[in-house]
DNA sequence: ATAAATTCTTGACGAAGTTAATTAATCCTG
DNA sequence: CAGGATTAATTAACTTCGTCAAGAATTTAT
């Protein structure tokens, strides 16, 4: 599938990354605020900005009468096109895939959704390769142009052990993959530029970039759903651990004693929170082998004492490993998200009692946002990762 | 108190720092070594390494015939002269200050100790005035010189909520005391360039360069005692917390309905492992209010069941907190400490297998090194990180 | 000896960002 | 309403830092 090769992002010098990220995630600012945020010279902001505003990527916006009062040339902001290029995002989960369409600023312009019939690598690549086809088959979203000419990464968010350098997944648990180079033999099936990354990761940095994260210098995200899992960014860069091992916050063990956990140990958070595990549990409490949980949230949010016991359990265990998780790390904000539905209403009072209480000290001035995760958000942490690969050569 | 200035540490920009500090923590390395350790190109390690040379903290050994095999000319490693320049480390407990001296490797070299008789800002300051004469008073560990010419810098550690940028120390509840700008005042009572760090931190440092940390871009120390504390090295840096909080590995919650802590929160580590509460509940297990930490101590290395039970259930504590640092960060190795004398016989045992059971994955391939701590290493940390300060504008 | 290998040094060059002066656009004041 | 004050953006000269490429130094291998 050849491509021409318009002018690209120009990213030349580690002040152009700065200065570009810098308007895409902070809205529209003039160059001396740009300037006066990153610490670079005025000078070197005009300098880094031309070549975006000539390829199209950022535009100096009218000054727009005065919005700081008192004398003074008025500013010339700079902002984003959102419009100049496309990314496409794709969610692996077990059953099916999710794919979107995004603009510059990450933004869901297009979506789809395929499900996966077979775990078999070259099918789940052509699988991935349809969805990325169909994503791209019609017009752009602003109709100048045509999505194959302005979309040319390609994001892919899979959960498991996975390395973004190389595009390989090491290791999927929920695909029975190990070693699989999935973003090179789907860069030969589309002709686009894969990059492949681990599903939390890829929510993390759409949220760092676009979302709860921005402004802060550390945050951390915790997922809760069939697996609880977290990814931390410190200092602007992802904590990928020693061993590939990082954020594993549904095996911190918060019960001793406590239940088996499937990895092992015992107490974990996931052992004890986990759709599975609250299922469990309720079933185990109503004397029903057979309940569902969508029947176990309705009887909870009815009034059912006993049910919504398990749910706070739940909540709790999630309260003791944030509590966990700001007591060592102290980020700044902390972003709770479920894949499951809308179940929040069940533990969101629970995890911030628990958290009150256990944070130490200032740890507690951390803020804590709970709230759902709709499933496309998973298939845009992967179009952020994507567009992160542009404008950001090494980095998280 | 006037000083001459020599030639001081010539770091004058970022490749200095870095070629300094390889060669500081990785011994005696040939200019291409540190090139291609560093990334940097091997004559901008020649250029770099001069300046070093000429003022004396480097120096070039001899050729010593041949290490590595095959032909080309034999390397000229670059190597520290420890001697070049002392560095004073002061530790504050609440009941003493215990001091070193240490050359540029942080190796001590001379101590002193100091009670303190009272908390005022005042006496502690002229305490630590006298401490720091009392240790410059001789000639120089090599006998060439004064150690007044030789020594500019003194590092403080205390314990407690402290800002190394500023100098202040924010809270310190063993001292008692809130906002004092403690390097500045020593400053002005001895004359020296005086950095101020929390204990931990100031320890981690000491580690980090010269010890189990050398070579480890990202370690954990752990120390237990009094209180439990640690401090997390990410890519080379310190996190610090956004609320200056960071590393409370001693109230991570790990007894669900546990002991109430001083926290308030439950089932903290430190309100089941630290010397306090071990010796609380040993006195209530025993039956004995006036047991001493001494006799407990003896009496379960001679076979006390129950007594082994309470410092087992504290070395169990210790491994759930660590099992939760090591899931959440993946640090490539991790120290733990005590200053507490040398009861690491009852906890080492539990603390490694309970962390065995509950690192998740590769998480267990984490280094865990346990080992006593001597007081004196406290004040080689404050040494270190005088050190640090004068190589590294910038950093940790 | 001569060639090959490896370390170290040197000087020209280039990239990136700074400072300082200049131009531009607006408000404020008498 | 002219002229100054004030802030924004641009330009150009300069500084800094580090790379590159070429060569000198020093050893082993043939």
């Amino acid at each position: 599938m050849p491509r021409s090769a318009p002018a690209r992002a120009p990213i030349t010098s580690p002040a152009a990354a700065t200065v570009f990220t810098t308007v895409l995630t902070e809205g529209p600012v003039s160059r001396v605020d740009v300037a006066r945020r990153t610490g670079l010279s005025s000078a070197a902001v005009t300098k880094a900005a031309r070549p975006f505003i000539d390829a199209g990527y950022l535009e100096e916006l009218a000054s727009e009468g005065r919005t700081t009062p008192g004398a003074g040339r008025p500013a010339n902001p700079l902002a984003i096109r959102p419009d100049r290029e496309y990314f496409v995002g794709v969610k692996i989960t077990g059953d099916d895939l999710i794919g979107v369409v995004t603009d510059l600023r990450a933004d869901v312009r297009a979506t789809a959704h395929h499900a996966l019939t077979s775990h078999d690598v070259e099918h789940v690549v052509r699988a991935l390769a349809d969805l990325v086809g169909e994503l791209l088959a019609g017009p752009t979203p602003d109709g100048t142009s045509n999505l194959r000419e302005r979309a040319y990464c390609v994001g892919v968010a899979v959960s498991g052990d996975v390395d973004r350098a190389s595009g390989i997944v090491r290791y999927s648990p929920f695909l029975g993959w190990r070693d699989v180079p999935l973003a090179s033999l789907l860069e030969d099936a589309t002709g686009l530029t894969v990059t492949l990354e681990n599903d939390v990761k890829a929510l993390t940095v759409a949220e760092q970039w676009f979302g709860e994260g921005v402004g802060a210098s550390s945050f951390a995200l915790v997922t809760v759903g069939t697996g609880i899992g977290s990814a931390l960014v410190v200092d602007g860069a992802l904590v990928r651990g020693a061993h590939g091992v990082a954020g594993e916050i549904g095996h911190v063990p918060v019960a001793d004693g406590g239940p088996l956990c499937h990895c092992g140990g015992r107490g974990c958070v996931e052992a004890i929170a986990s759709t599975e595990a609250i299922l469990t549990r309720a079933r185990l409490i109503a004397g029903e082998p057979g309940l569902t949980m969508d029947d176990a949230v309705v009887r909870a949010r009815g009034g059912d004492e006993p049910l919504r016991e398990v749910f706070a359990a739940a909540g709790h265990a999630i309260g003791l490993g944030l509590a966990a998780l700001v007591n060592l790390f102290g980020p700044e904000r902390v972003v709770v998200s479920g894949e499951g539905v809308a179940t929040y209403d069940l533990f969101e009072d629970q995890i911030r009692r628990t958290f009150a209480v256990q944070a130490f000290g200032s740890a507690a001035r951390c803020g804590l946002v709970i709230r759902p995760l709709p499933f496309e958000e998973w298939a845009r942490g992967a179009a952020a990762v994507a567009i992160q690969s542009l404008f950001v050569a090494e980095s998280v």
